[in-house]
DNA sequence: GTCTATAAATAGATAGAC
DNA sequence: GTCTATCTATTTATAGAC
């Protein structure tokens, strides 16, 4: 989000309200769905501020991915070299994300969204932001592979069994938060340390090298 | 879709063009995104034909959603009640979940973008339908957990583990079918028979009573 | 940096002929 | 059942005053 470079100026920090509506817009609506008036009357900031800020409702997009997608790479990338054993990784490494998603809750849903379109909005700086993530997730497999902690699976598939319930998790609190839901045993409520646990004892039980 | 009570017209069947045409848009693009020209054009079908044979654009998607989820309840719940061991019939709601995402290839992507957004579009009939799902597995689960072969689990984590991944997969897919992807090593393709592999195996490992 | 007013394009929806 | 033409409202974006 780059916030240092504008320290100086006077101004409440308009730039940043408009960026936090507009993450909460895009991910709750959708790029097409979110409408830049809402977003400015959300921000509580005169729609043309968006436009003077940011170039397009397309680039305020982009800028939004990006800042996910660096704070994501960063994180994960030192979890991935911590000299530890590749189980532990694994657990900090799902820790890590549960936290992330805490921290950036547009993140998930967005994401899932910008995927499942085929991701046009996404350009080649961005897609390579989500090669790193998913190397530092690689790289804790192919370690625990090599040691012997973890059985053969395919990377891709092992990916998609740890993030995949986040994601949906993501995807069902949102539904569940709305009236008249709760009374829907799937829309139930979980705590997010219950769900790092579940997330990291499947995730284990996925790959412990053990037989059953 | 009800097909049996327009048999007797003499028009190829536009009403089902229409659907298909809008199944595929709505999945792609979300329901914002997904314009009425583009659904009619792909149809190779007049705009104001779709508001012949449907009420709206939001009938029309509502249409849609509950087609997908009447076929989806119907094969879970005939899994479910089976007389089977618990462990047979969890990978065979899997399997058949994978079978009904190859079949309607847009139900995934669409109802994770529902979900995402709150579900605001869905009735109570539809989330009476999304229950009788949800229901299906729990059946199996509870069944497992009574007869000692599974672990206690919380039911909703257990959901999330078994169908997130495979709709996280469904947005991989549509991600990666984009030109210029397969480089990256996330887009790589995955056979659906090698995905429900690792699905039943994943959540078997997640379920089975035994230690690590 | 901020606001008002408005341009320019587009979208959902319908009237009415055939 | 199907098509043309069009209405109305909305939406992104900008020009220009302060």
């Amino acid at each position: 989000m780059a916030t240092a470079a504008r320290a100086r100026h006077a101004a409440p920090d308009t730039r940043t309200a408009v960026f936090e509506a507009a993450a909460r817009a895009f991910s709750a609506r959708g790029f097409d769905g979110a409408l830049v008036d809402d977003i400015a009357a959300d921000a509580g900031v005169n729609k043309a501020m968006i436009y003077y800020h940011f170039k397009s409702k397309l680039a305020l997009y982009r800028a939004i991915v990006r800042d996910m997608l660096h704070g994501c790479g960063d994180v994960v990338g030192e979890v991935a070299t911590r000299p530890e054993p590749a189980a532990a990784r694994m657990r900090a490494f799902i820790a890590a994300f549960v936290t992330l998603a805490d921290a950036r809750p547009w993140f998930p849903p967005l994401m899932m969204r910008e995927l499942s379109e085929g991701a046009p909005r996404l350009d080649a700086a961005t897609l390579a932001l989500m090669r790193v993530v998913f190397g530092s997730f690689h790289r804790i497999l192919a370690d625990g592979q090599a040691s012997g902690e973890f059985r053969p699976v395919n990377p891709v598939l092992a990916y998609l069994s740890v993030l995949g319930p986040l994601r949906m998790n993501a995807a069902r609190e949102r539904a569940a938060s709305r009236p008249g839901r709760n009374r829907l045993p799937m829309f139930a409520m979980v705590s997010h340390a219950d769900l790092t646990d579940h997330l990291q004892e499947s995730a284990l039980r996925m790959l412990k090298a053990s037989r059953l």
